[in-house]
DNA sequence: GTTAGCCTTGAAGTTGACTTCAAAGTCAAA
DNA sequence: TTTGACTTTGAAGTCAACTTCAAGGCTAAC
């Protein structure tokens, strides 16, 4: 081999700050999910300072993926759990996400009722003249069955 | 005029206890939407208890209402002021309405797509076998384009 | 007259996901 | 060597919408 600058060890260790730039995720919020629970203690440096190596950034991504599916942080470490308990945990797995799915459906469900009734109300609205006659506020004071 | 009960005081005040029963929210509730600017201060009795009038459920149905359409306590407090402020109200009430919409059909876009991918990731879950298989553990780890 | 249940206040606690702070130690470049 | 950027810790602060608490005063029923 002609490249002798490959022995040894492959990955300088990152420091908190160089993880941060490269997730895009605050040095403050990446010790408060340590501290949490979501991400393995790294090990330190003579000075005490963390040192990550290679697979940190993918660790912080999948926190980052399952916020975006909605999972909240007490859950993510739920799903870290179950992830580290090999075959028992892919059902416990789905069942989480089903529940989460459910929840995510109701959540939806609730707004879209919101949105309709909150949709005819503005369009109701003339966006002019006496108060008396805002349908908004109308049906804020008396209930929506009473004008509509 | 046969019936003499009805001389002088149509109604007797009614205690934070009796609005509370009445309205299904409780007293504290009450005192806190009070201090919060939600709820015009009530008279007082010699003994310093609250006394409500007539209107007082009403305006507290006003607060459940508003509160229903997916506005916040902050958000209430502001279509009070502006309905307190005759002729140039309507046209502010219909555009915290619309911002109001915007937000909610924003968190529905996002919810839905939410909902759409972690309905795929379970669906395409068998729900046993081992870790490496899973595809939810799969998507979250490695992102969902890199599966599916 | 006593007791149970109501009412008063200001202040502090709750939840989740952070953010900010203070005080000190460390590292890298000029 | 000195500066400035970075890192360490634990603790406290933030937001919204409440809830709970403590310590006392009032009222209604028996």
């Amino acid at each position: 081999m002609i490249n002798a600058r490959n022995d040894g060890a492959a990955f300088r260790p990152m420091s908190i700050g160089e993880l941060a730039r490269k997730t895009g995720v605050s040095a403050d919020k990446l010790r408060y999910y340590e501290r949490e629970g979501l991400l393995p203690r790294p090990r330190r440096g003579s000075s005490g300072y963390r040192e990550y190596g290679a697979e940190a950034a993918g660790q912080v991504h999948f926190i980052l993926r399952a916020k975006e599916l909605g999972f909240s942080l007490e859950e993510i470490a739920d799903l870290l759990n179950l992830s580290a308990d090999a075959e028992s945990g892919v059902a416990g797995v789905k069942a989480r996400a089903s529940r989460r799915l459910a929840e995510i459906e109701g959540q939806i469900a609730r707004l879209e009722n919101i949105r309709v009734r909150l949709a005819s109300l503005v369009a109701a609205c003339p966006g002019h003249g006496p108060l008396e006659c805002c349908p908004i506020l109308s049906a804020i004071r008396d209930g929506e069955g009473k004008r509509f």
